[in-house]
DNA sequence: TTGAAAGCGATACCAA
DNA sequence: TTGGTATCGCTTTCAA
């Protein structure tokens, strides 16, 4: 528990001194600072971070909050190896990232709390909905925070969010170039701001053709095995579909993949699949069979534009300048091919 | 941004009386204590939580700390669940609790750091190892911290662990009796203390007969698909398991009942399985076909444990006082059953 | 290059 | 019941 102070009456010193000596300040001599830094040293030195926190405003630590009533159902949007990077991203910029749920009964009020009077200097928040009211909260507040995604409703705060529309709309165009037409698309929740998105740009792509394709929007609760209740639906409809969209996550396209089995259809023939890849480690898409065609978060940017993000508010940049918008990759693999005829064999397009 | 100063200023009145007004002192009045909550409120106050530490070394903050090189791998041993538990229990308590991830490179720094300098007001650790060096470097630093589980190496701080050696002991005595002679045992890595201390008891029950029963260990590395490879490695072995032993949990069984199935082997009848139940929402022990047999922590108590626990320790009670060891439940369900020679039908004595 | 001293915003003790 | 004041440990002018 050593102060600047101690080390200070250790050397007959001021503990001004010390303290810019620690700070690595120009001003102070060699000598000095390395007679400080052994002196820290030998009583276990570390600076005070509430004290700190109290003169200078900083702390280094952010805070990512979560809206759930358990990290699982955190965890089903925004995967562990994803919050990994994040982690890693944060320290080597010298700054502690800590987590934080969020219940309901929290909503607002701890938000405001933990942002405007706490330890953290910034909060970062994500998965937004279309109407966000920990956003309305955060900017009532005047509190400062980043947005992983992006909502629908407010517009001065900082972000960094892919281009889901865009992302949605090449790959549902996509699949109507190969030739489907019944196209059934995934969703577990509409008001998450992200899926809103992807669905638009879905939408579009279809109605911007002529040909008579059409979508089904399947409503996922997440606890149904990963969509296999819905797949078995989708492809036993009356007029079946031969492509999937799963608008969450490649975990949605395990249940695809079941039901196809099951009913003798083989993936990237019969049935195409397309998923956003959360880059789950577990479900990797590269090693489904076949492997799967996915939109991709580019995971690394994203965490750098995050952190890059979160300086930026700390630093009192306007938060204008602190808006990125990245475009998602489109990643065409062994899980979506030509249309064919149901019952028609068919070469599909899919590599060996 | 309103300060307690603002609010005295205001009131004509010291910010001592404002303080203790707002903290609800017995010996202020009533009147006095509506005019300074009504302006309190009036001027959006929220008290400052870095200030508040400094002087009375209590931010309401706990830090629960976990090592590993991202969320997925934590979570694989403390499932989201659990954890959404613990987050309410300290609600309750009116704690906050936040996560922070270590990888390997910060190992004990962080520790010290986050414990002895930084603003929360108690760290807790999970899962440690059977000799931790976390546990070393916060001793030595004389932090604030207590354990979930428990370490072979020190004994002077404050745990919550449940009696793995006993549970598992039973456990393991449990299929003896059924007549089992071949059992295999499935652990992800045994130098963790849980892992060590549960191997123990299934050692020493079987050591403890004179029959001339075994068992087989099989390191699983998680990667391989809910503990399938290892299973059928097991199952079709010389002398092949007739029962087998999940150490780190229900999603170990998964791999257990496809090798079984693949084999044509009836689970509860020609392989019984005992799991670690870790109360995963997704994979519920009483959903499996037949549902299994576990050896179950008690999730609220031991959450409730932990807080006592966080608490005696931030009062600064002697650490032998927060000392507890939870006996742990053993649930016999339908995966398990007598033992029957292999080839020979036998009834079992599962329920229905 | 260094030291003295003024805060940061609360809490807590001692007087009144 | 209230006010004045020291204090928590650090950073940051201002002077020397």
């Amino acid at each position: 528990m050593a102060t600047l102070q101690d080390i200070a009456d250790r050397l007959g010193i001021s503990r001004a001194t010390v303290s810019r000596a620690l700070n690595d300040f120009p001003e102070v001599g060699a000598k000095t600072k390395a007679k400080v830094r052994s002196v820290a040293q030998e009583l276990g030195y570390t600076p005070n971070l509430t004290a700190r926190k109290l003169i200078s405003g900083k702390s280094g630590m952010i805070a990512l909050v979560a809206q759930g009533e358990d990290w699982n159902t955190v965890f089903d949007l925004s995967p562990g190896s994803f919050l990994g990077t994040l982690n890693q991203a944060f320290d080597d910029h010298d700054l502690d990232l800590v987590m934080r749920l969020a219940t309901d009964r929290d909503k607002t009020n701890l938000y405001a709390r933990l942002a405007q009077r706490s330890f953290v200097d910034c909060i970062v928040i994500n998965s937004p909905m279309v109407e966000d009211e920990r956003i309305s909260a955060l900017l009532k507040t005047g509190a400062k925070f980043v947005v992983h995604g992006r909502d629908a409703q407010h517009e001065k705060y900082a972000y960094y969010d892919i281009d889901n529309y865009g992302a949605f709309k090449q790959a549902t165009s996509y699949l109507l170039d190969l030739g489907h037409k019944n196209i059934a698309v995934f969703v577990h929740n509409e008001d998450h701001a992200y899926a809103r998105r992807r669905l638009e740009g879905i939408r579009d792509a279809v109605s911007s053709r002529s040909a008579e394709s059409s979508i089904a929007v399947y409503k996922d609760d997440a606890s149904t095995h990963f969509s296999y209740t819905i797949a078995k639906e989708a492809l036993s409809a009356k007029t079946p579909a031969s492509a999937v969209i799963c608008v969450d996550g490649v975990s949605q396209a395990l249940g695809v993949y079941r039901a196809a089995r099951e009913r003798g259809l083989e993936i990237g023939r019969d049935v195409s699949v397309i998923a956003h890849d959360d880059v789950l480690k577990r479900w990797d898409a590269t090693k489904f069979a076949p492997s799967l065609t996915v939109v991709r978060r580019p995971v690394v940017d994203a965490c750098a534009y995050l952190v890059r993000a979160v300086e930026g508010i700390i630093e009192g940049k306007p938060v204008e300048e602190l808006q990125f918008i990245d475009t998602a990759e489109f990643i065409v693999r062994g899980s979506t091919g030509v249309y064919v005829d149901s019952g028609v064999q068919s070469t599909a397009i899919n590599p060996a």
